[in-house]
DNA sequence: GTCAATGCAAACGATTTGCACGAAT
DNA sequence: ATTCGTGCAAATCGTTTGCATTGAC
């Protein structure tokens, strides 16, 4: 875990974010909380809610909120995008539209709002889901 | 009322969309309720989400989904993006990014995903909550 | 020993749903 | 007369929180 950014280095936090960076597949807390309980089996899911968040927070994953739908998590935290199914809420990594990153300047300022960030996500139907 | 998009014209669903037509401020569905129930004192917090979704999928007004908050609704279905207030919640349009319109061509396919669309946020502190 | 982090369960807020009644066609 | 849309209340879902206990330091 990294040096001196929590008070204390639990064992949940550390096979959470273990667990997370294993996979390419965007999991939301309950499905990280059954991997999880495998090797903890009496950890909580208010647990990995607490822990998901604190990691989010300190900038070590990302946090992926689409739509009204259920957050999911991101090990990744390099700049990229996502594109998620409408079908089936599956969430993959776009990394061709890397131009975006380019050519789009967030200004210091837009309609009087200091200007934080910004969030692009594409949406579409998967190949599983078009068969 | 559009012509016979809907099986059945009720005062309810035109009050509603006269309502969020009337402001430019993106209102929660509970903000509409209360503005609705000014005329229809007796209306559901129901028929006001059963309406909202029923507009929202003929594409008469827009659903805005940003982070994990509450839905916003939108009467100005003209092509724009917004900018949220990561403070007070607060919406507001950006028009002046008309640039990432031309810019952003939606492929036909992205990673096996046949996409119908995508989706741009900008996140901020607006003006009232800088002070 | 201290106090942050946990497990548990209850609480929460937004949204959805089942059902009997009322109203648009 | 039909049956869609409503009002009401209960239910659901994801997430958060209070609290007593545990464990990292």
């Amino acid at each position: 875990m990294e040096e001196k950014i929590f008070q204390r280095n639990t064992q949940q936090r550390e096979i959470i974010l273990d667990e997370l960076r294993k996979v390419k597949t965007h999991p939301t807390a309950a499905i990280l909380y059954g991997a999880v309980r495998k090797r903890i089996p009496s950890i909580s899911l208010g647990t990995i809610y607490r822990n998901l968040d604190q990691l989010t927070k300190k900038g070590i994953i990302n946090k992926i909120e689409i739509g009204g739908s259920e957050a999911r998590f991101d090990g990744n935290i390099d700049k990229h995008y996502h594109i998620s199914c409408t079908k089936c809420g599956k969430v993959d990594d776009v990394h061709s539209f890397s131009y975006l990153t380019k050519n789009v300047k967030i200004g210091k300022e837009i309609n009087g709002y200091k200007v934080s960030g910004y969030q692009m996500n594409f949406f579409g139907i998967c190949s599983s889901c078009t068969q």
